[in-house]
DNA sequence: TTACTATGTGAACATATACTCACATAGTAA
DNA sequence: TTACTATGTGAGTATATGTTCACATAGTAA
């Protein structure tokens, strides 16, 4: 059985995975990449409505992987772990693996 | 305004991303790091379910980063792809720096 | 002051997810 | 055959999540 300190460890990590678990919240993180974006070229960038890439930010700030600036309107947004992009590079990983072994099975299907 | 391509590749990464965001499935992934395990000594080692733990292995197999291998009773499960685990540091990184930082907040508070 | 812009948030709703229970299946062993 | 074990899954329920709309706030600029 699980102790209550590892327990709580994985609940920690399962919070900042959570963060990233949205297509729009990783089309987020990929735009924010080459530095800090203000909300609404965020929001024109991923073509979504203003309020909710308000919401997806705000989501990234709770879990600690993004964090926020004011100036004057504007409210900008950057990257808190650069090595959360190393991350997709593991993921892009398994996709590619993926498409491999569909191709595989479909291979043996026909 | 993202293109096409770009929509897509998000939502594969979403998908692998998302099988991970859940702390009973990550504490799976840590157990599952020394090798393969059966359902009963997975779901004895996490403390939850059988049934539960069954859904929970099936959510990573379909996306990918989970494989798994028949012999006789057992179903014996294992990771596809090791770089998952290089990811947890990862996320451990963020999780200090998330700790710094409310202690940070804690003494401009007090 | 007024008019404007960027952002955040409450409320409502639809959808997705996690969990448990009960049962079905498949392999083992007598 | 029967009895058992390990696993998977349908149904039901509770909770969480994503989205939109409308509105509130805060800063800008005339």
């Amino acid at each position: 059985m699980l102790n209550k300190k590892k327990q709580i460890l994985f609940e920690k990590q399962a919070q900042i995975v959570t963060a990233m678990a949205h297509p729009l919240r990783i089309a987020i993180l990929d735009f924010l990449k080459n530095g800090e974006q203000c909300v609404c070229k965020i929001a024109k960038h991923i073509g979504s409505e203003r309020s909710n890439v308000s919401r997806h930010l705000s989501i990234m700030v709770n879990a600690g992987i993004l964090q926020s600036r004011k100036n004057g309107l504007n409210v900008f947004y950057k990257l808190k772990a650069p090595c959360i992009l190393d991350f997709f590079s593991c993921i892009t990983t398994c996709l590619k693996q993926n498409i491999k072994d569909n191709e595989k099975l479909f291979n043996v299907m026909i």
